[in-house]
DNA sequence: TTGAAAGCGCTAACAA
DNA sequence: TTGTTAGCGCTTTCAA
């Protein structure tokens, strides 16, 4: 391999001198020259490894996700890449599966490897521990969720308000009797749709007169499609089941939908509104409404967060929430429909 | 930052010592005990740069691929992550959207990065050059796509056979005017599939003296959405539009049937055959008849080649071509059905 | 503007 | 079995 050196001794120059010319330092233009021409000549390269031992600091950002096989996902991490190819840092990225263990031994890695950052969309909001990152003061941005007790930058979604938002709209279609399917309890995401969804049902229960919330009709699924099948064919099997449901993320729609049809009822004649896009939706019959969420920009906002914290921007924490939208299509057009 | 320095000042021992008890030297088991007792209480975890540095070997291998929102590349990475756990090496992964030049780099940052290895699928079968790889002596796995010339280990898909197996089915259930919607020419996995349905075509018409293959059934698109959507179009306006189609990939798949949907025609009227899996095709009415590729299986395996070249084990290069399998569902009927 | 030299944290060769 | 020591390739003082 080709190092700093033979590029010195071949142009004549000091290694330093090398350095410079590759890391904008001042060195006369003919002397730059030269030592460009002879460095491409001998096919050199830096070594990364070796700046970054030097510099206590590496040129890459860590993105830590629950679900690669998940487009909310994978958009996101387009987000974070294309935000990052900016400034020249690339993107490592990490699959938790949803496991804290997982999480725990990437989060360790992006610490043993020096990062310049980490983004991290946590696996748990009470028991991902950030401290490893936090107490090598390294630069971290929680996106989608945030741990509790976490001192990070954040970058959420508005999931209460989208979950009012998808409740609101059912109850206008129609819909009397809304179930929701939750995910697991703890992630901060799923509490914040429920909350919202709870919100608005309370108060519309208060003013027709209708009673209280049946908790029957909240189930919690695992944010899979399994999970998804799992709760609504629960929920089908109430004496009383709902003539709509609220599902609070996409894939456990996915379930949903199957065990729908498996139970020979579809959409809209039992209302489906699904919190996130469900990929190529465009393909699903009835078409599907859908709470969306800025999937691409969560991920682009918070690499330009950490960005400035690896900079060294001083000033104080903060989150950035952005708000999803509500996207009607047909599969809530109301029971009688 | 504690150091093995730290530790061993702390533990009464040399940073030696503490090395070996953390890479499995020859310590005594008291010794052993106590370093690995200080090494906690002083949060020590060793220092990944300086040891990639020492050893001129990361523990990391990168992987990179053309599609990372394509579920056939995620799932693909995730055989790759579950393979190459098992002997703690963590995965980078690289996303270059089909883009020679953003490849490049990224084959760049592995070399520079001094990966322990690079499984690749390239974004081109001409333009890709692994000589950087090659150059360093860095072992390199190709998955899903060889680039030519390249002298590397490499796990593929049995394309030919695919497109066989995809085109006789066609012609069983009762299709005539096939058509093909391949991928950009010159990416292999195209022209296998393609190859494949052009010999069981020409095998027909000749047993059947039904004249020569008609080139304007043959469309290349992107392997996108768009890319399918635009040339199902284009078959659709042709004086005599194809009777099925057999389409290269899954995500075109999802653009043809768009296609047909708005032209008012839906499968098995016009049969539609996809080669790979559609994402969450239970979804999809009329159920797709697919042509299964074995993604994770993909990843899994050359995640194995990999690391047998990493533990040095010399033999002939080799390329393992897994099977598809094909998947019989409604949406290729028959045209009368 | 340039070069000499130190040192980032670790591993491995060698000596004890 | 243990310790001493050199050095991986780079950046960055400091002095010239």
């Amino acid at each position: 391999m080709t190092t700093i050196n033979d590029v010195a001794r071949a142009a004549g120059v000091s290694p330093a001198t090398v350095s410079r010319v590759f890391n904008g330092g001042r060195v006369t233009a003919e002397r730059a020259e030269r030592v460009r021409r002879t460095a491409a000549e001998l096919g050199f390269s830096p070594n990364r490894v070796a700046r970054s031992l030097r510099m206590q600091r590496a040129s890459v950002i860590g993105l830590i996700i629950p679900d690669i096989e998940n487009p909310f996902f994978t958009s996101l991490a387009r987000g974070v890449e294309d935000a990052a190819q900016q400034t020249n840092l690339s993107v490592v990225l990490c699959n938790t599966d949803e496991d804290v263990d997982k999480e725990r031994r990437y989060l360790e890695i992006a610490a043993a490897e020096q990062m310049a950052g980490v983004i991290v969309a946590a696996a748990s909001r009470n028991r991902t521990d950030l401290s490893v990152l936090e107490g090598r003061g390294m630069p971290v941005v929680a996106v989608d969720r945030r741990p509790r007790g976490a001192s990070v930058d954040a970058v959420m979604v508005d999931n209460q308000h989208g979950g009012e938002e998808a409740t609101a709209h059912l109850l206008r279609s129609g819909y009397r009797r809304i179930a929701c399917i939750a995910g697991p309890e703890g992630a901060s995401t799923s509490d914040d749709r429920l909350a919202g969804y709870r919100a608005v049902l309370r108060d519309h229960l208060r003013e027709t007169g209708g009673g209280a919330l049946r908790p029957e009709y909240v189930r919690h699924g695992d944010f899979r499609v399994e999970g998804g099948r799992a709760a609504m064919a629960d929920l089908l099997a109430l004496p009383e089941p709902p003539d709509a449901v609220f599902v609070a993320n996409n894939l456990m729609t996915v379930g949903a939908l199957e065990a729908l049809r498996e139970a020979g009822t579809e959409p809209p004649r039992t209302g489906v509104l699904s919190f996130g896009d469900v990929p190529w939706a465009s393909l699903v019959r009835p078409p599907l409404s859908t709470v969306q969420l800025p999937s691409y920009d969560l991920g682009w906002t918070a690499a330009g967060l950490l960005q400035e914290r690896i900079a060294g921007t001083a000033r104080p924490l903060q989150t950035v929430v952005l708000r999803t939208a509500l996207q009607v299509r047909e599969s809530t057009s109301g029971p009688e429909a």
